[in-house]
DNA sequence: AATGAATGAGAGTTCATTCAT
DNA sequence: TATGAATGAACTCTCATTCAT
């Protein structure tokens, strides 16, 4: 609600955000409750009305938050890639090990598309757009095909990258195998057909 | 709870996951009531409760059955492809049709992630059954790349299938432009570097 | 929220609705507590809500409640007064009269004010209303002085009952003494000068 | 809490005091939160309990005050009255030129009655204390009729100003028109018969 | 087979008040 | 004198579920 003026108010805030993110990773939006997140955050029930309006408010300001932060993750990995192909590896490698460190965002962004479906929206059109203007560029340099639709190209890219997180990462809690990465790169370069 | 025995309870019963299923098409697991089901199935609130355990099963009940369904079209589809280009493309088209046809789809199978995840990795596990085993098929016949790793395949494309569904058909409620998919055949038989 | 179906609804209906004019007649609107409501009427805490939207919902009924059954029984006390004076004091001492019976309506209906002034206005224009015809037909016969104006006094006479009724019948839980009554009496007969 | 010793002291008391009859003013008691009164002074939440020992406290305070200064009004106002009714005349202009000044009074007083009965009783008590030793007077001199009793009297005017203030100054927010004020004075001198 | 009244645990939320600084 | 962070009791409201009819 109201943004701490102290450093001591900060801190419960910055407490009051872990907690947020630690119990929205484990328990689906509805079943999660805030007596949970102050107990897990050291303060009383009403601290945490102190900073945030309602339960959506801090869920979806976690949303924002972790978007934030794997495209500044994409960002760095991907900066100085001399080719698409290499930027699109060091992409998904950088958003595959994000997503090992925090794999909560996923339960978190999943859930948002039911209980904000705002921050969710944001969440996929920020990455697309990045996505798009970078695909563009590749094509202008001859990197991909001017066959393939951006937009399309874009979509699929990041379908990809989302099933295979949730496939290894969630669903099995272990890195993503080489060789499906290696599939992927191959689907990228060759598409399928055989050598 | 139990099965009907008369026509009557039969109707009823039907009545009941028709509702189910535009309730669960509209609003978040949590925020559905039975009291909503129960009131555009037409029937008083304890009727409910002699057709199902709780509100879970008959959510469960749900994705179940439109996992059938949609495989059960899928296979249509696809039965007397020639090769597997052909398949993967009639696939994808189907899919996409289902999908418009019943849009509550997305939203309960991927609710199902939090609210029976039992449920759900069943949805998928069959799936990827059936594709693991075409996939490999049209490896033995040499129509796909001994490179690829048939489970990395199989969920790279479940991921493209997925989202482009969310992407168009969801949040923009259209059919999927035709140059999206053609972007995805490019994809499947060259890769995306240029021609 | 719902209207019952059954006896026992209807039961359980009315036995919150005196259980409510109980709590508001003797507590003030905020501090009335549903739990408070509810143990009176027997039922459980939820039971409420299957016949009321919330607190203000059966306070409101309430208010209009009393309005009603109050103007009726002015209506009845009046019905046969040979003239405006006599009509006047048999509507004072039967207003008194109820007031004695229902001590909660004052307090009920003061509270309005701040809880629900649409209801509050309503229940005063209602009697403003009847008030008006009465006067003008009275002048028209020539028992009222044409200098007067009708609002005016319909408003004067309403404040001096009302005030009358929280004097003696709230304040001191007594009937208002019989020479306050013929003051009132003489007033309007004669003004306060001297005879 | 403690009286202030400084000026500055002073300044913030008489800030909270003015924000208080603003806020109590438009919101009911129960709803007027702290918060809001310290907002609109400028000061802290806890700068409140600085000065004042709760929120009951600072209301209490607001009707002793608020009714001080319409006493000293209305004897300012009718000092030099000549006689009762011109004396009866003058109060009740004065108390609707404060009234108009000062709407909140209103709501303020009237819901005394439910958070600080004795304010409230304190309240009209004074004032009936001072109309009693008037009306006294004007009977012993004649001006008055001896068949009217003190009582009932000054309770009947009290009604009638009291409701003419409601109808006019705070449900249509204007000034009672002349035409009432005239039918209440003729109520006064001869009653409400004809002439 | 169907009803609808009744339940009560449990959640989110408010806010007057306290207190360390 | 003033602050603003922190508290926790108390309240309203929801709704899946049970049960007598």
């Amino acid at each position: 609600m109201s943004m701490p003026a102290t450093a001591r108010g900060r801190a419960t805030r910055q407490a009051l955000l872990d907690a947020a993110e630690s119990v929205f990773g484990s328990t689906r939006y509805a079943k999660a409750a805030i007596t949970e997140i102050t107990r897990r955050a050291g303060v009383a029930q009403g601290t945490f009305y102190v900073y945030f309006e309602n339960k959506q408010a801090i869920f979806s300001e976690l949303v924002h938050h972790m978007g934030s932060e794997l495209r500044h993750e994409l960002t760095e990995a991907t900066r100085d890639a001399p080719d698409r192909f290499t930027m699109e590896e060091r992409g998904l490698r950088a958003f595959l090990a994000y997503l090992r460190q925090h794999p909560s965002l996923y339960m978190i962004v999943s859930q948002a598309e039911f209980v904000d479906e705002e921050a969710y929206r944001a969440y996929y059109d920020k990455f697309t757009e990045g996505y798009l203007a970078g695909i563009k560029k590749a094509q202008a340099r001859g990197e991909v095909s001017a066959d393939v639709d951006p937009e399309a190209l874009a979509c699929a890219l990041m379908g990809i990258y989302d099933f295979m997180g949730m496939r290894w990462v969630l669903w099995e809690d272990r890195d993503v195998p080489e060789e499906a990465i290696q599939t992927v790169l191959h689907l990228l370069r060759h598409g399928i057909g055989p050598a």
